[in-house]
DNA sequence: TATTTTGATTAGCTAGGCTAACTAACTAAA
DNA sequence: TTTAGTTAGTTAGCCTAGCTAATCAAAATA
């Protein structure tokens, strides 16, 4: 399997995924647009919108609109940056901390089935598979 | 890490990955939604609306939505069940195979890039990983 | 000071999910 | 054989989450 055949099944699968898990979610929790850039301002503190933009591999209004949904639940406040002030620094509140944690650790994704049918050996595989590539989708965003 | 982490961590690099590559698709090309729809066919035969949308994780309306498009295209076409007349049995067309293998083999993934700095360890744990779960994720449609 | 650049927002588009409500076709029972 | 209920698919209308283009306000620069 060459470089872009494997693209190809990483997009198939990844998209299959995220079907999967969007079928198993009520209305009313967080989204994995929104639990991603809370996952952002909870590892790296206070960031602008421009900057969450590029570290989430979206453009700018992309950005505004995922931060007016979170700031609607009060998971974040926007700060107006003191030395620049067209800069909004968002901030992660302790009921988004909260919210991100019982997400986090919720048990009804219709991928823990999966999850849990897997061996041991297959599990660990994935877990590896995500971890790399959580991190090189950072890295280059 | 336990198996809902690792769901959550799925999750998170699924769609990270989905958005990678909504990024950089051009407009008129194959969406990841109607790919897999067209993998199915290929891979299944034809099938009917219902079938496809088990398979797929998605409702009918969902499925009767992306068969339009396809349909659309001209990259499938509908054909009435001889046996019970409320069945659609949708069928890839010619039209249908040469776009998928085209789009399978197309160059400009914007993952393409990130698979290229991989490491080859990295790329077979990857591999393996998306084999995985491109699997199970049929199989417990 | 006037102009350009930059960060963020707003308006409006698309894809791809969903539910609710419907039609058409089939099945079973009166 | 008609009637009641079920099933397959479609249509309409909503939502999230991407995008671009246009605008506004603040900062930087000529």
């Amino acid at each position: 399997m060459n470089e872009t055949e494997l693209s190809a099944l990483l997009d198939i699968t990844a998209s299959r995924i995220a079907r999967r898990t969007k079928a198993g979610r009520a209305r009313t929790e967080l989204t994995p647009a929104r639990m991603s850039v809370l996952s952002v301002l909870i590892q790296h503190g206070s960031k602008s919108v421009s900057d969450l933009a590029g570290i989430e591999s979206v453009r700018i209004p992309t950005m505004t609109n995922l931060i007016n949904g979170l700031e609607r639940s009060a998971y974040i406040v926007r700060r107006v940056d003191k030395v620049d002030k067209r800069v909004r620094l968002i901030q992660i509140t302790k009921k988004g901390r909260t919210a991100w944690r019982s997400q986090f650790h919720k048990r009804d994704s219709s991928l823990a089935g999966v999850v849990a049918a897997l061996t041991k050996t297959e599990r660990k595989t994935i877990q590896r598979a995500a971890a790399i590539l959580r991190d090189k989708l950072i890295i280059n965003a």
